[in-house]
Parts: structure tokens; sequence; C-alpha cells
DNA sequence: ACTATAGATGTAACCGGTTACATTTTGCAA
DNA sequence: TTGCAAAATGTAACCGGTTACATCTATAGT
């Protein structure tokens, strides 16, 4: 409604020194700054943003591109981020691609097409367009949940997925289980998952893979299979807590004793894993640290143009009660 | 780098024909818009956001500010507005408020400032500022996770909170419950969980309440202190399914058994409420059918002018085993 | 009184699109 | 051919800000 313009002429002032009173109001002197204050405040004055942004080639907005954020460990890194962003005066736009590499690509074309500054997206391996599409419009593509030394472009900030699935994959070792059998979500289009699997069998060459869906009900349905196999092991390795959820309760429902009969490890650090009963083992992921360095980062870069490096984040194995060392107990057996 | 007046004077043609290839494509001849499709690539041109937003006065980008995202319904909420949005064009802007009427002006400014052409916020009683700065700029809002037929402005789109804890309640009652504890999150700015009280209250006029944090450790402490305070009841309504897990592990932790000595009853019906074991019985919330309504009214809006009208969604008591006729078990005590 | 200089303000040219309207070209009937 | 409507294209005025540079004013120094 009530432009720059409009402003100025009511005041008498022109449109420059309107527009000096937002922007640099110590180059206009009090008086002035004053009346036309006073008149924007009358004339509910907001300047307009997108003609902001044609003249100063910003728009403080970033989006963030992630598989989804229903369950799991996204919601978590979105709050971080958010919360880091906003306070630097960022809008986050969020959207989500259901692990399918086209879409993530026609989303991340729509972000650049509303003008994000930088986009934020998870793993490494991606359809070969989207670089291209970024680095041809100059936007800053920062991968996250992951992290590569080697690729200077793009960088990513996250944790060693191969690592820390090691890591965790021999805590179990340690706790003498011989026969483990890991739980994870879908290989396809996640090289998280392929990484922590490769992580893990760099310990424990041949241990016993269950693929299902990433949801409670998925790490449900592992746990009947690998009953229903007869296969079951001492320790299941979730590769996140909603897969280990499912396993837990399907383990309660199948009346094993955790972990008696059966150590069930998650991945993640959920919030709720340490308020269950026995409270769960699980490899704590840094996201909150997460999205506050990848928005700081991406802030640094926008502002100060700063470069975009790499980084890693550390986690670690949180020992609770749902892991125990194999034959330390003697209840081994199925309960009911 | 490349603008609609590059290709222009590569091409030959004027600006006003480049920017028809690329808006009514049907007014240029097939060999014109062909020369000019083939420069814009080569170039990889990209119109720039800003000036579209300017020249068309429209952004296609929609704000949703909520409490948090972190666990809860939420997550679920924008997921389904997120999918909807994105297939429509639009773009969500995410903003979180922490439950602070303060915070969630500013980020509504924020998004205004930015240029969103809608908001969407959760619940009725806002800082006083919001409404009339949205009504000043002409931005719509809609309130979601509420239903309010009185008020025409803003319009509504949720459920009825007094009447769904009503109902929940009301199936406690059924079982012959007459102990029954509530635990409940904050109520201090949030009319939701106020109105929720109030209809358990209408049904159950004293019942007694405990309030904690919206968490699971929340829930835990909650069921503590009513066991410490010797105030046990029979059965715990927890007006959300993540307090319902805090609940329901401490009353693991407690050796209690689910429903045997404590009725557990959730609110939400997150995904993993059906596979606890035992199964939690939980008050559904339609979440998904709030996020598909709440985008596809905005979106009708912002195309075709149509009006926002507030809309009533039905959630229902979804049974399942954590919640039991008072009595009808006989192992009434503490298990362990 | 007369500059030199800093401070305050104004002018106008951008930013990169869209689109009403004017103009030119084309196709077809008379 | 000529005429005329329809199709294709061009011109230029927006949209609402920012900002380099020019101009004007006031203050201080000599």
């Amino acid at each position: 409604m009530s432009s720059i313009r409009e402003i100025a002429s009511r005041t008498g002032f022109s449109i420059a020194t309107v527009s000096r009173v937002f922007n640099q109001p110590e180059a206009v002197s009090a008086r002035t700054r004053e009346v036309i204050e006073h008149a924007a405040q009358r004339l509910g004055y907001h300047p307009h943003p997108a003609a902001r942004a044609l003249a100063t080639r910003r728009t403080r907005i970033v989006g963030a591109v992630i598989p989804g954020i229903e369950h799991s460990i996204f919601a978590r890194f979105m709050a971080a981020l958010e919360r880091e962003l906003g306070q630097s005066g960022y809008a986050l736009v969020l959207a989500t691609t259901g692990n399918d590499a086209q879409v993530e690509l026609e989303r991340c074309s729509d972000l650049i097409r509303m003008g994000a500054e930088g986009i934020v997206v998870s793993g490494l391996d991606h359809h070969a367009g989207l670089l291209a599409m970024c680095a041809q419009r100059r936007i800053p593509l920062l991968c996250t949940s992951i992290f590569s030394p080697e690729s200077a472009h793009p960088p990513t900030i996250g944790y060693d997925n191969f690592s820390l699935a090691a890591t965790a994959a021999g805590y179990l070792k340690g706790l003498g289980h011989d026969r483990i059998g890991v739980v994870h979500g879908p290989r396809h289009n996640n090289d998280r998952t392929r990484l922590r699997i490769e992580g893990i069998r760099s310990v424990l060459p041949d241990v016993l893979l269950v693929e299902c869906g990433m949801s409670v009900e998925g790490g449900s349905g592992a746990l009947a299979r690998l009953d229903r196999d007869g296969a079951l092991p001492t320790a299941v390795l979730c590769l996140s807590d909603v897969l280990a959820q499912g396993v837990y309760f399907e383990a309660l429902r199948r009346g094993f004793r955790i972990p008696g009969t059966l150590s069930i490890m998650g991945f993640d650090d959920l919030d709720w894993a340490r308020w269950m009963s026995p409270p769960l083992t699980t490899m704590h992921l840094p996201v909150d640290e997460m999205g506050h360095e990848t928005a700081a980062a991406l802030v640094r870069h926008l502002e100060d143009g700063a470069p975009l490096v790499s980084r890693k984040l550390e986690g670690q194995v949180v020992e609770r009660d749902s892991t125990a060392r194999v034959g330390g107990t003697p209840e081994n057996l199925p309960a009911a």
C-alpha cells in the first residue's frame, strides 16, 4: 500500500532520505528521522521485500532439503538450524524429498527459483544436475549428516558415518557379542546408511543385515523376521533410534529380556532414548551442533564471504542399560 | 548473471518477447521460442526471483509459525503442509517460537518482511499486535490445531480441543475409572491445552491435574510425582503422546502393569503409539488432514481469492491395549 | 567577510523482470 | 493486387526499493 515515495511526498523529503532513515539512520538529522519515522508508523509502512531484494540482491533466505521431517533426527536438526538462522535474520525454507534424487533436484530448483541464497542438503550423493545447477547460479551448497574431507566441493558439515558405525559395532563386539544383527533403513539413495554398513563390516565382516522401512513399524518387523528365521542374534544394532524403538517393543512383545536375551543399541540419541525402561544405549549424533555449525558457516559465508569449509563433528556411544555383556546375565531365555 | 536483456540482445529479440517465451509461450512463434529457449539454456538463464516478485507482486511463499518442531505432532503437521504446498508450487518457511507470544510476533514480522503471502500459526490467542500486523498488510492468517466457529477472524482449521478431550475423558470414565490423572504440558501461552483441560473437567469435574514440561522426561516425572504423593490414579490421560511415552516408561520402571495397574491414554496418535507393547490407546488427531486442508485453503485463497473459512476436523479415540476396564484384570498390584 | 569542509538532502540511475499498448508482419479472402 | 484481421514483436512504463553522485546548507577557521 504505502511506499517509500508515499512517505516522501507526505513529509516533503525525498525518497532517498526516507530510505536512509531505515538503512543508515546516522546519515540523517535527528529531526528528519523523527518526522519520517512518525509518518512511516502512521501509514503502516513496511518496505516491500521483493523491491528491497531486487535492489540489494539479498533475500536472506536459505533452504534445507531433507528426506523427511516426520520422525527421526531431521526434525531436531531443522530445529537447531532454524533457531540459529533465525537469530541471524535468515529464514529457513523447508523442502522434503522422500529420498528421491529427482524430487530433491526439483525442490532445489524451486528453492533457487524463489531466491534462496544457500542450500543445505543431506548426504553427499545427489542428482548429477544438482551441483551443476548450484554452481552455475553461484548458490552455496552444504552437505550435512556426513563428513568427507576429500571432496572440497561441495563442503560437508557432519559426522563420519563410517567410523561412528564402526565404533558402535566395536562397542557391541567389546561386550562379547559375536552374533550381531544390524537393522537399517533403505540403502537406496542413502549414502549415510551405506557408509554406516561399511563401517560396521570393517569391524564385523559377516554381520547379519536386515533392511526395513525407516519407521518404528519397520524395526518391529525386522526383529520379527530375525526371530522367525531362527537367526536371532545376541545383540541388534539399529542404525536409527526409531528402528531401535521398533525392535525394542517387538522384543518386549516376544517376551525377550532387554538386555538379557537381547542387547539393543540405537543410533541418533533422540531425547526419549534415555527415558525408556531400560534406557536405550545409542550412538549420540551431534545434530544440534550440526544445525548450529551449518547455520553459522552459511551465515558467515553469506555475510562476510568466508569460505565454506568441511567440518567434522564427533559422536559417541552413550552407554545405557539396553546393552550388556553377552552371557553376563543369567536369564538368557525368553521369559514368557 | 544473465538477464532477460542479455538474452534479448544475443538473439536480437526484445525483452518482451523473451519474457513471453517463459510466461505465455503460446503467444510466441514456434521458431522464436526455440531460438530463445536455446539461448536461455546456453547462457544458463534463470529468472531473477526478486525481480519477478516485484513485477508480479507474488512470492509464492507461505510461513508457518509453530511452538517447536522437535518432538510431537508438529513435525507431522509440517510434513503434510509442506508436501501439499510444494505440489502447488509454494514454499514453506518455518519459524519456531518456543511458546513465546513475543517471539511469535517477531517471527511473523520476519516472515512478512521476507515476503510471505500467508501465515499459519497454532492456536487462537496471540500477541495483540499480530492480528493488527497481518490485517494491515493484508496477509491472511490461518490458525490451526484449534477450531472455533465463533471468531470469523482469524479463521481456524483444526479440531475441537474441548470436545476431543471430553471424549477422551469420557472413554476412560466409561471404562469405570473414577480416579483419573491428567498429565499435560504448560498451560501458559497454550490455549489448546487450556481448552482440553476444560473439556476434561466438563466430564470429570475434579480430575487430578499434573503439569509438566512437554517432553518424555516431563511425562516420566509427572507419574513419579503422582506416585510419590500417593495419589496414584487408576488411569492417566496424557494430553500428548510424548507425555504418554514418559508416563508409560516410568510406569514400567516402577513395575506397574499396563493396563493392569494403570491405564494410560495418549493424545495425538503418533506413529509409534500402535507399536508399543502394549500398544497405546490414544486420541487420534487429524494432523495430516489438517496440513492438507490448511495448505489447500491457503492456496485457493491466494490463487482464486476464495475466502478463508474455518473448518472443523474430527478426531477419534483409537482404542488399543494400554487401557482397560478398571478392575477388569486380576493383577492389580505392582508386579515386582 | 570568505573560503574549506563536513553534514544533510535531493536527483536519477539502477536492480530484472511483466505487461499494456503500439507497431509490424503474416495469411487469407475478395 | 488490395484489404484487413490475426499473429508476432517491440517500446516503454511500471513494480518499490538502494545508492552513487550532485547539490545545498551550516559551521569553523583565518
